[in-house]
DNA sequence: CGAATTATCGACCAGTTTGTTCTATAATTA
DNA sequence: TAATTATAGAACAAACTGGTCGATAATTCG
């Protein structure tokens, strides 16, 4: 039950446990991205919050229960980071060539998130899809949006832009792809983007290359 | 008991046995810089290896002892590419900035052996002290000689190179423990790399920085 | 072929780890 | 002081893990 307290201090509690809370998010991603959920124990995160294993409970009822704020947490994360991105630059090019770097930065930050739930943990974590749906549906938004303003600016061929970032969106997909099959030399990974990046613009672009 | 065969044939069932026991050691070593001894399962070296768990049995007697002939082989390996790197360049500057860097770069791989190690594994594991005590003499000696023509050459101040190694080979000590702190930021530990070689080169040098 | 040897694997086990619960209690607030 | 919030130790069932063993393919050889 809830305690008998003026608003103010009402908002005091909940202020101090979030922020406890929102320390346990950090830490723990930090962890799971280093070792995936499954080699990431709670007994880790204790230490590393300097807490006691026991304590951890009081805030979250448990691993999955964290690693799914984690998750979350992360997500928006990156959509800030495109959104900041794509804000930074203002001609549609480098628009696009902003968001691709930051998507791909932060999928390389995250596979092992997903090496984790590929493992064996794919019945539980339906969240997952959840979230990757939202963000399928806001990417393609967002993309799309980038398209339009390209071609109305002369920069992109004036298509169908919502078929043309579908299309960008599955190259993207594409690019994911190697990112979680192994451990990879980055130099490998920015060729591979350049190399997208490159098919992508002088596909779209009008002006040849000159 | 061994069979009657043809030393030939002897030879040829040493070497694939060999040659398997070589696949483990790559294959458990990119798993141990990883997951670090603890976190590294017999079942996923096996997995790995498209091999059943108790079938690595046949070639190595425990995890422990695949760890140490990682560690050996990984040891080896190091002593090959410092030696390839000072060869690779000529004047003295050259080959001890070259022996620098690719010595922190491999201990930067190396930190999660010993991050695995230093966590609760001080009591078995001492072959590991063994082959420090090795290589630091080894490493003592390679640093003399290049103090020692660096010096003959006149880029170096011909001081006692014996005493000067040791400082260098100190310094060098002083570089590994931040690597093994925490996992870092590359630009960071680049940039020690830098200050310390600066550092280094200009109290070590005859000709003053231009 | 059939015997000897090499290589592989599933089943199993004992010891350990780990996620979680529960209870006691310290710290804080009213 | 009493109520509430926060913390941690003990305990535990379930899962995991390193390692063993016997069976059995697979290969080699006479």
């Amino acid at each position: 039950m809830q305690r008998r307290l003026s608003n103010f201090e009402i908002v005091t509690y909940m202020v101090d446990k979030d922020e406890f809370r929102q320390r346990i998010i950090i830490t723990a991603g930090q962890i799971f991205s280093r070792y995936g959920f499954r080699k990431t124990t709670m007994e880790e995160i204790a230490r590393a919050l300097k807490k006691g294993k026991s304590s951890i409970y009081y805030y979250y009822s448990g691993k999955e229960e964290i690693f799914e704020a984690v998750v979350l947490h992360e997500a928006n994360t990156l959509r800030n980071q495109l959104t900041t991105a794509i804000k930074s630059v203002d001609s549609p090019i480098d628009k696009l060539r902003s968001y691709v770097y930051v998507r791909m930065k932060a999928f390389e930050k995250l596979s092992n998130y997903y090496n984790a739930i590929f493992d064996r943990h794919l019945d539980h974590f339906e969240f997952i899809e959840k979230v990757r749906e939202k963000y399928d549906r806001e990417e393609l938004a967002i993309l799309r949006l980038i398209l339009y303003n390209g071609a109305r600016r002369g920069y992109f061929r004036s298509n169908n832009s919502e078929f043309t970032a579908m299309a960008v969106q599955t190259a993207l997909k594409g690019l994911e792809v190697p990112l979680f099959w192994k451990r990879r030399q980055s130099s490998d990974i920015e060729n591979r983007l350049e190399a997208i990046l490159d098919v992508l613009f002088y596909g779209i672009l009008i002006k040849k290359k000159g």
